[in-house]
DNA sequence: CTTTCGATGATCT
DNA sequence: GATCATCGAAAGG
């Protein structure tokens, strides 16, 4: 089958440079690790140009400088004064979107995210952006670092993955567009899909 | 099962 | 001063 459907380190597959809603669809079922702990991706929301939703929608500020870097690097902001969020900066540089990574998966270092979320319940691990972003022990100096370097690893699913979408959540504007995207079926999912 | 609400602080108007 | 790409606890059916 094709590159995308194979294993391995992210080489060719992963086309940053797309719309997010592309990207935010390719991105279900390959798995992101931080100093080799997280999951598979499971959940993730496109965050488009022109778009009232994105944090973009405004142009460049001091917290969402990364948006508007180069595309594969890291957005991560902190979300009701409480919850580090993880995006994966995509388009072409200085266009300002990004992909929400909503929930993993966990499948790597399981004991490590344990302790940083004070249970063992494999769905309250990274079940949810804030979970996502505390399990993997993110803050502020992991804004803007490049996806495809450490602390940072992304790996290929080793099969096709069955991919639902509906609209993004916790959001009051934009609220119509379709750009949340999940693992058909899986029991990670921060909420139910159609 | 569902809904409601407080926490908590950076960001933007 | 208002808003916010959230979470968890509490209360209600």
């Amino acid at each position: 089958m094709a590159d995308s459907t194979r294993q391995g380190r992210w080489a060719r597959p992963l086309n940053f440079s797309a719309s997010p809603a592309a990207v935010a669809r390719q991105l279900i079922g390959w798995t992101v690790l931080v100093g080799g702990v997280g999951g598979v991706i499971v959940e993730t929301e496109a965050y488009d140009v022109d778009d009232e939703a994105s944090h973009g929608f405004r142009g460049p500020s001091a917290r969402n400088g990364a948006m508007f870097g180069p595309p594969g690097h890291a957005y991560v902001y902190l979300s009701y004064g409480i919850h580090w969020c993880l995006n994966f900066v995509c388009r072409e540089a200085s266009h300002g979107a990004a992909v929400l990574i909503r929930a993993l998966q966990p499948t790597h270092g399981m004991d490590v995210m344990a302790q940083r979320r004070g249970t063992t319940q494999p769905r309250l691990l990274a079940s949810g952006p804030g979970r996502v972003g505390q399990a993997l022990g993110l803050d502020r100096s992991f804004d803007g670092l490049p996806l495809d370097q450490p602390p940072f690893e992304l790996i290929a699913p080793s099969q096709q993955v069955e991919t639902a979408s509906g609209v993004r959540i916790g959001i009051t504007k934009a609220v119509h567009h379709p750009w949340r995207f999940g693992l058909a079926g899986s029991t990670y999912l921060s909420k139910r899909l159609p």
